[in-house]
DNA sequence: CCACATTACTTCATCTGTCAAAGTAATATG
DNA sequence: CATATTACTTTGACAGATGAAGTAATGTGG
């Protein structure tokens, strides 16, 4: 599993994965990580410095909040959780996705001299 | 034009667009970079100076192979092929560009929860 | 005829995102 | 009690994309 495929292919998709992740709830890092895997069904890992990295910035543009848990005993855990800025950016970056989608199947099959197309 | 679509969603992906081109016949730099934009509606421009480190990249891992056109008057034009193994490599990227495009779709609208998946 | 746009190619320094690696620390499990 | 797993963090390195600057020839409108 994982490192199936090429970072790069999801390279500037980081953000707007983890925020789709996040506006179905607050979360907290380790959470998110198996979560992203399970989304992929395996196929997919989101290395953890890319992850906490990725927080780093996204709390500094003001796209997501944290806080830490109550754990009492135990485990401490740091949870994110999305902001209206953050709700906005991921619509954006959906739609910025669904365009890019297109144009990369246009430049990558079109044209095709095998009549794939 | 040009500039619409983030860089970082279409990296990793200039390879396989310029092997995509060149699959289509000879070509060299400049005709390569208005083709793409072409491709694009005028969406995306791969930059000159992008275009031209990946053909050393390309050219470097025996992707393409490259000779000057024998324009007798002007304009010097440096063509491109591309070799087997860019051929090889093209199928292999497109391939793997449909998977990564799935698991892109489900990690960036999965699990919504405004129901539009 | 000349200024400017366009064609065509090149190099280099910089920026950004990703990740390997290394580390800390607590809890669960066999 | 050793080992796996959960959970978070930082740092340095790397690769790909690009801005910027440059060279040079040809085409074009005035």
């Amino acid at each position: 599993m994982s490192g199936k495929i090429s970072t790069d292919l999801i390279r500037g998709n980081t953000v707007t994965i983890i925020l789709n992740v996040l506006r179905q709830g607050d979360s907290y890092g380790y959470e998110i990580y198996k979560r992203i895997i399970d989304l992929s069904d395996q196929q997919y890992e989101l290395k953890e410095a890319t992850l906490y990295t990725a927080f780093r910035r996204l709390e500094k543009d003001g796209l997501i909040t944290s806080y830490w848990g109550d754990e009492t005993q135990g485990g401490r855990r740091k949870y994110y959780r999305i902001t209206e800025n953050g709700i906005e950016k991921y619509e954006e970056n959906r739609k910025e996705w669904e365009v890019a989608k297109d144009i990369l199947n246009q430049l990558i099959t079109g044209g095709d001299p095998d009549g794939r197309e």
